[in-house]
RNA sequence: GGUUUCUUGGCCGAGUGGCUAGGCAGCGGUCUGCAAAACCGUGUACGGCGGUUCGAAUCCGCCAGAAACCUCCA
């Protein structure tokens, strides 16, 4: 049994096993993701990965590490359906239908995408290449392919030779599948006449003539493959062998199995020394996917505005939502689970407000050094998130403990708890607190409902029961939470519920 | 059909040979004019049937159910 002490352990998918992280550059990590197609709004399966990896880039950083992380945006090559010849670029698809340039469907998802993780709290990248510009790039990649003998052309197509290639090396070693599988369970199509056989992949393809989105190139006007863009961009900014690759388990085959045939065919070696893979988010116990038709866009999700959201849910309890669960598990969408994840992350925030006004004691009963430790061996158990969480809330109830005075604390605790509770929560889990009175409105809203807790505090000192109830029930109504705490009256707005009508 | 994985208390989710994660809900209590909120306390659950073992939710086998990949997908 592997024991966790001070090594940050991950779960390789090219060895099914969890190993010791041993970067390739002593100090330094070079970490690749795949990132978004952007031809439609990012849902809440995107959510997943990007909160996964961003979790991985702020724990390596916390680390110590200096982190060069990479991550692309498919802005061009991704078919409808790859198989298929009549297969569709995605882009240029939603690009006729809205009758607009494709590059304006890439800046318009691209610009949303960017606003949907910033409200994730989702760092960006070192570096964002796009598919697009690095066309030059994908050709001389395919160059080498070819020269080496791994590809072959045909009517203006570039198609890899998946069955040469497993001559020599080992294609399927990522998904756990070999050649012989592959061949006796693909489903033989027509109109794949150009292909030797229908497991290979495109390179290059030569566009049809309505075709917007092409290039030249030797072979044809046309445009790359889509897996040959994370090959090309990869080894170009993280050089020819590099630390992590990381994205959806549903990319491991066929997108991940061909990036390590196409960098092993062109530089003779693979570049990805430790692959990581996030599961699932299923709603229902199934995949959530635009083809199944449950998808959830992340901002139905952060206004309620969908049939099946009972309200809308903050993307903060998106975050915690996610890091509740371990990333190779699947994790089931529910609005009970949203709203349990709602609260716990109200709890978990409160405490770390009530850090602030401790009291310090002489000794400490608690001992915060141990349970420090704990949280530190979930991360580096291969970023056991929901085990680190369940360490916080222990320390949640010690914090509530001391501020009740059923325990106690030193000053140099209080400091280290602090400190701890800071990084943890806010630099690595990156969690951040959430006002939901931040709008414009804000300070004329802020002016009116004190005046109203002036007025009810005044009826409360009269006794004067009927009007208070009157003032706080009618706050309600209209969505302003109130609290009698010992330190005054606190309010908030409440999370926004769709009205009945826009539920039906 | 092939490959792989999963089945944990009302819900979500960790764990993975003995030391009963955690959150939410529920229940009890504290607080409160009342309420809400908050806080404290509280639950021995691991699909079924066999086997291995001193001991299994955890390993093995069979059965049942579900999912993922094999086709675009995060």
């Amino acid at each position: 049994m592997l024991t966790v002490n001070n090594d940050f352990v991950i779960f390789n998918t090219l060895s099914r096993t969890k190993e010791v992280f041993k970067p390739l550059v002593e100090g330094k990590v070079g970490l690749y993701v795949c990132g978004p197609t952007v031809y439609s709004d990012s849902h809440l399966g995107h959510a997943r990965p990007n909160i996964t990896f961003d979790l991985l880039y702020r724990y390596l950083m916390y680390l110590g590490y200096k982190v060069r992380y990479v991550r692309n945006i498919t802005d061009v090559g991704h078919l409808e359906d790859e198989v298929e010849e009549t297969g569709e670029d995605k882009i240029s698809k939603k690009a006729r239908l809205e009758q607009v340039e494709p590059m304006e469907v890439v800046q318009k998802y691209m610009n949303s995408f960017h606003q949907n993780m910033e409200q994730l709290n989702v760092l960006p990248p070192s570096i964002e290449p796009r598919a697009s510009g690095h066309i030059i790039e994908q050709q001389l990649m395919i160059e080498s392919i070819l020269k080496n003998g791994y590809g072959y052309e045909s009517n203006g197509s570039v198609y890899f030779d998946v069955e040469k290639f497993n001559q020599k090396f080992d294609y399927g070693k990522l998904s756990g599948r070999n050649l012989e599988d592959i061949i006796a369970n693909t489903r033989q199509l027509d109109g794949q006449v150009e292909k030797k056989n229908s497991f290979d992949f495109a390179l290059w393809k030569k566009a049809a003539p309505e075709h917007i989105m092409r290039w030249p190139s030797k072979w044809s006007d046309g445009f790359p493959g889509w897996h040959l863009e994370c090959s090309a961009m990869s080894t170009k900014y993280l050089g020819e062998q590099f630390d992590i690759h990381g994205g959806g388990m549903d990319l491991t085959f066929p997108h991940h199995e061909c990036e390590i045939a196409q960098s092993t065919a062109s530089l003779g070696h693979e570049t990805v020394r430790y692959w990581m893979h996030n599961n699932m988010i299923t709603i229902d116990g199934q995949k959530m996917a635009r083809s199944l038709g449950n998808f959830i866009t992340l901002q139905e999700l952060f206004t309620g505005n969908h049939p099946i959201l009972k309200q809308a849910y903050s993307p903060m309890t998106i975050r915690f939502f996610i890091l509740q669960a371990h990333y190779r598990s699947t994790i089931d969408f529910s609005n009970e689970a949203l709203q349990a994840s709602e609260k716990g992350l109200e709890r978990l925030m409160n405490a770390v407000k009530t850090l602030e006004d401790l009291h310090v004691s002489e000794k400490s009963s608690v001992d915060v050094a141990s349970f420090k430790e704990k949280c530190f061996d979930a991360l580096n158990d291969d970023l056991n998130s929901p085990v680190a969480i369940a360490h916080l809330f222990d320390g949640v109830r010690m914090i509530n403990s001391i501020k009740a005075g059923t325990e106690k604390i030193s000053e140099s605790d209080l400091k280290v708890l602090k400190s701890f509770f800071h990084t943890v929560v806010f630099d690595i889990l990156g969690l951040k607190p959430e006002s939901a009175t931040d709008s414009g409105e804000s300070e004329i809203l802020k002016g009116a409902v004190e005046l109203l807790i002036k007025l009810r505090n005044d009826a409360k000192a009269n006794k004067d029961w009927a009007t208070s109830d009157k003032i706080r029930n009618e706050l309600n109504a209209i969505g302003i939470e109130m609290k009698d705490t010992k330190d005054g009256v606190e309010w908030k707005k409440a999370s926004p519920r769709p009205s009945p009508k826009e539920r039906e």
